[in-house]
DNA sequence: AATCATTTATTAAATGATCATTTAATTATT
DNA sequence: AATAATTAAATGATCATTTAATAAATGATT
């Protein structure tokens, strides 16, 4: 039980520190050293337990992508109609540990780092398509074909615009209003009038 | 006549040059040569005409950010009614001559380098508090006061996400086509029932 | 026009700073 | 004793920026 210990603590111990030094100063900006002070550590070690500080910055966006993934099945869980299938995407994004400065500062940096990265680029991509085509299915049985594509990409820019925004502010955002307001597009988009159904 | 002329070239010159490159390399692992050879010039010569990086960088993002103005300014004085001035928003942010990956990608960029630079970030929040503003106005008309800021905030993250998504395709996109989404979502906007008015 | 002085543009090479990464040694665990 | 964890110091690479020199344009004076 012991045998993997250090290592599992050190890896979840750098990953956060990683979280919170680069929100202080900058995907590109911080150093090793920064990162590893965050928990009184030294470059070195980074690079015995991650090989480079890219793996580091890779296994750290890893890390976001499957809280995210957990958090949202979380939700799909319990859900109990399409709608609430709908909400449970939004749920997940702007759930209070997810929905912080931290991370939302961390994602922001890392979608504009990804096109420059294969490594990134490939993350980027499976969290998109696995998050597009969620949608896909929820909106299914909620709106008609033909405005599906729409109504979806709607939802996905807000959705991103949203934790965009939440990187940019200084102060603290809650999540509740979050969600709340995310209802209210969800509203709006499934009140539509789609011209056959009225 | 010809007294400016050199200097002002040059600054053209390489602001497009700074554009191309950031969007071929990213915004912080583009270099000097890099930017200068677009133009095939030396990274010497950026120095003289605009002092440093950063400075070139200030300047190519205040660049995109005059553009955006005047463009927006444009639609305002053709539209005729409040939705039209609304539109008049997307209209611009969406106009073909600025809805490029490279401009998208400039500008993804610097929103997420932004928290890190005071200088980027004075930039950042005029244009921010400009945008804001100006949706305010418009939808004053159109949207009871207490479900406004609601309506700003899902119009406003939406029109972020769309450029964001951009930034990222590797395809180019159709300025008609994100105009016509964009109106999709106003006509949504503007047709819910507002409690009160039914 | 022609000459030369002055200012403006441009560059190649030098400078210096900053880092990620490596190495080689030291300390802690098992 | 053997292995794992940690670090201080060395290495080497990459850049932005400076410097010092050269070339090009300008313009004043014959």
């Amino acid at each position: 039980m012991s045998r993997k210990k250090i290592r599992d603590i050190r890896h979840g111990e750098f990953i956060v520190a990683a979280l919170e030094a680069t929100h202080k100063r900058g995907f590109h900006a911080v150093t090793m050293s920064e990162i590893a002070a965050e928990i009184g550590a030294t470059a070195a070690s980074i690079n015995y337990y991650f090989g480079s500080k890219d793996q580091l910055m890779f296994e750290t966006m890893r890390h976001l992508l499957r809280i995210l993934g957990a958090t949202h099945k979380q939700y799909l869980d319990v859900a109990l109609d399409p709608k609430d299938r709908l909400r449970a995407i939004f749920d997940a994004h702007f759930d209070p540990s997810f929905f912080t400065p931290q991370h939302c500062s961390f994602w922001v940096q890392f979608w504009s780092a990804a096109p420059y990265s294969a490594h990134l680029e490939r993350l980027h991509r499976i969290n998109q398509s696995r998050v597009k085509s969620h949608f896909r299915a929820e909106l299914a049985p909620l709106v008609p074909a033909p405005f599906r594509e729409t109504m979806r990409r709607i939802l996905q820019s807000y959705l991103d615009g949203v934790w965009l925004s939440v990187a940019q502010a200084d102060r603290d955002i809650d999540p509740r209003h979050a969600r709340q307001e995310a209802r209210a597009l969800i509203e709006l988009v499934l009140s539509a009038e789609f011209g056959s159904s009225k």
